[in-house]
RNA sequence: GGCGCAUUGGUGUAGUUGGUUAACACGCUGCCCUCUCAAGGCAGAGAUCACGGGUUCGAGUCCCGUAUGCGCUACCA
């Protein structure tokens, strides 16, 4: 049979990476296998639901490359079969109306009251199946329905047994029925619950493995009963660790911010597929001795990392290499420290984008860098065109020390653009410490503009002699032009960026003034 | 309260059926390279494998208990 995945978020905020990983299993999942992937959104909860948020999660997929196969599904419209399943369940005796007025729940203090009612319940003897309405008589419970009166639809979960499952991840799970309570299928109001919803729609879409987080874990067994109750079969479950946070708290938007957003990651200049090497790291490893062995994938035309010492694989490699039985099951902490601009994210996020921009093929970065530039005004047409060699050139040599696309537009900026900053440190270390650079520059600016060709190596060679003349370090000049030219203290070889910038933009800025005269001093 | 799941250096992980100095990646420190910063190369610090028992000639690996964390327990998803 094909295998038939799902990702299922629920559009009540952006997408959270951990959702996205989620994702990103299925996903490979799917495509090792040759299996589909499929989406559906899980807006049951209307209140909470809204478009813009399904929006940010179908953003996000689409960056991460995560296609899905067949039509999107939003759980919603599938409302009437769910009815119309608990309909048939409560016909057939397996699930009751629950005339029991509705408890009025504080949303704060949810977990307080459920703890408080299994403590007294507890206290109290009381079963799970004591509900009064249970057992009452077809003929009443339709006679109350068609008056009017409002009830919940419970499953009729036996008294006696236990459910039991397989899972892929946490092996074998078992639940005594006495620990299930007859749970609500449809609300009083009518609105189908999230266990029905999903079993159902699982059903209907043909869903063979379910793959999600481990929040999930105990509630498959109430999932199970429904599928029983339904006469489904029964799907194969792999339940994924939670991603936390560094205090091993649950990561959440309201405590921890943007970096828990998926988006954010987009919108600070993440390469997709860096993140992906990133996202995939967490709770899955991939088994590199069954690859030497050549157990796996040797009549693939791609051939899969196999160094150990070495975490970074592409996509393909990962269609490859991932195995459900390979994702472990103890949470991971993602780490980050709040407040702190250099580590907002985990660091080998950070580390892995940087690697990924150094070192991918450049006909890729290029269109990245592009976007990157267009977005801050930066982009010129000749680039794709008459200066295309240049762009190419210019990306290639500033593209090494860069950890995102940002980079590119800001540190990258003096060489897309004549308007940009100098940096105040940079100023003072590399031209202010020495007050005659005022004259030598402009100087220095003259002799270059006799140098022909004019390239790294016929810069390197009238500047160096000119320190000579002057008595002084060639690194004076070499730090000094670095600021003029980029604005920064930092950069690639200073020759090299001569013969990027070109003659007249080397020479101009090198007699420019400008940061002479800026802010910091006066 | 009940039930479930987990626990290897700061973080992510490796560690096949128990067998010599617990491996790798990120981060951190130092050195080399050098015009700066990275990258790269080299070296290094950092783990009594949550704790306590037990089985065994021998346990990170098996068993029991404890602790801690997380999850579920809802007419939320």
């Amino acid at each position: 049979m094909t295998v038939r995945v799902r990702f299922a978020p629920s559009p009540t905020g952006y997408l959270h990476i951990g959702a996205a990983r989620s994702a990103l299993f299925n996903w490979l999942f799917a495509r090792q296998m040759g299996g589909k992937f499929l989406l559906r959104i899980e807006d049951t909860d209307l209140q909470r639901s809204t478009d813009e948020s399904t929006r940010s999660i179908l953003e996000g997929l689409e960056w991460l490359e995560l296609n899905h196969d067949e039509e999107l599904v939003f759980q919603s419209a599938n409302a009437p079969k769910h009815r119309a399943a608990a309909e048939r369940l409560v016909a057939e005796g397996k699930a009751y109306r629950d005339f029991t007025p509705k408890e009025q729940r504080d949303d704060k203090n949810v977990k307080q009251g459920i703890a408080d009612r299994a403590r007294s319940q507890a206290a109290e003897g009381l079963d799970q199946r004591s509900n009064p309405y249970r057992d009452l008589p077809r003929e009443e419970a339709e006679r109350r329905a068609a008056a009017g009166e409002p009830f919940a639809v419970r499953l009729k979960v036996a008294g006696e047994g236990r459910t039991r499952f397989e899972d892929i991840v946490y092996g074998t799970q078992e639940r005594s029925y006495a620990e299930i309570e007859d749970l609500v299928l449809l609300r009083s109001d009518g609105h189908p619950l999230y266990n029905l919803s999903v079993v159902i729609d699982d059903i209907e879409m043909g869903i063979t493995h379910v793959i999600r987080g481990q929040d999930h874990l105990t509630n498959t067994h109430k999932q199970i009963l429904i599928y029983e109750a339904l006469g489904a079969r029964i799907p194969q479950f792999a339940h994924l660790p939670l991603i936390l946070a560094p205090n091993k708290s649950k990561l959440s938007k309201r405590k921890h911010g943007e970096v828990v957003s998926l988006t954010t990651y987009r919108d600070r200049g993440f390469i997709p597929d860096a993140f992906v090497n990133f996202l995939v790291l967490l709770g899955w490893s991939p088994d590199t001795t069954q690859y030497a062995a050549g157990l796996v994938g040797n009549d693939q035309e791609v051939q899969p990392n196999l160094d150990p010492n070495n975490e970074i694989y592409s996509r393909e490699e990962l269609k490859h290499l991932f195995s459900l039985d390979r994702i472990h099951k103890s949470n991971a902490v993602f780490n980050f420290t709040e407040n702190d601009p250099r580590h907002w994210t985990d660091d080998k996020a950070l580390w892995m984008n940087a690697e990924y921009i150094r070192t991918m093929p450049l006909v890729e970065l290029l269109p990245m860098v592009k976007a990157e530039l267009r977005a801050n005004k930066l982009w010129r047409e000749e680039y794709e065109e008459d200066d295309r060699d240049w762009f190419e050139k210019a990306v290639e040599l500033i593209r090494h020390r860069f950890f995102t696309l940002k980079d590119f537009s800001a540190q990258g900026r003096a060489y897309f653009s004549d308007d940009f900053d100098f940096d105040d440190t940079a100023v003072a270390r590399n031209l202010k410490k020495e007050p005659r650079l005022k004259e030598w520059l402009p100087a220095l600016a003259t002799r270059l503009e006799t140098v022909e060709p004019f390239d790294a190596a016929a810069v390197e060679a009238a500047l160096r002699e000119y320190a000579d003349e002057l008595g002084v370090k060639a690194g004076l000049f070499i730090n000094a032009s670095r600021t003029m030219l980029t604005g920064q203290a930092v950069g690639p070889s200073m020759f090299e960026v001569f013969e990027i910038m070109g003659k007249d933009r080397s020479v101009e800025r090198l007699r420019s003034g400008v940061p002479w005269f800026d802010s910091a001093s006066v």
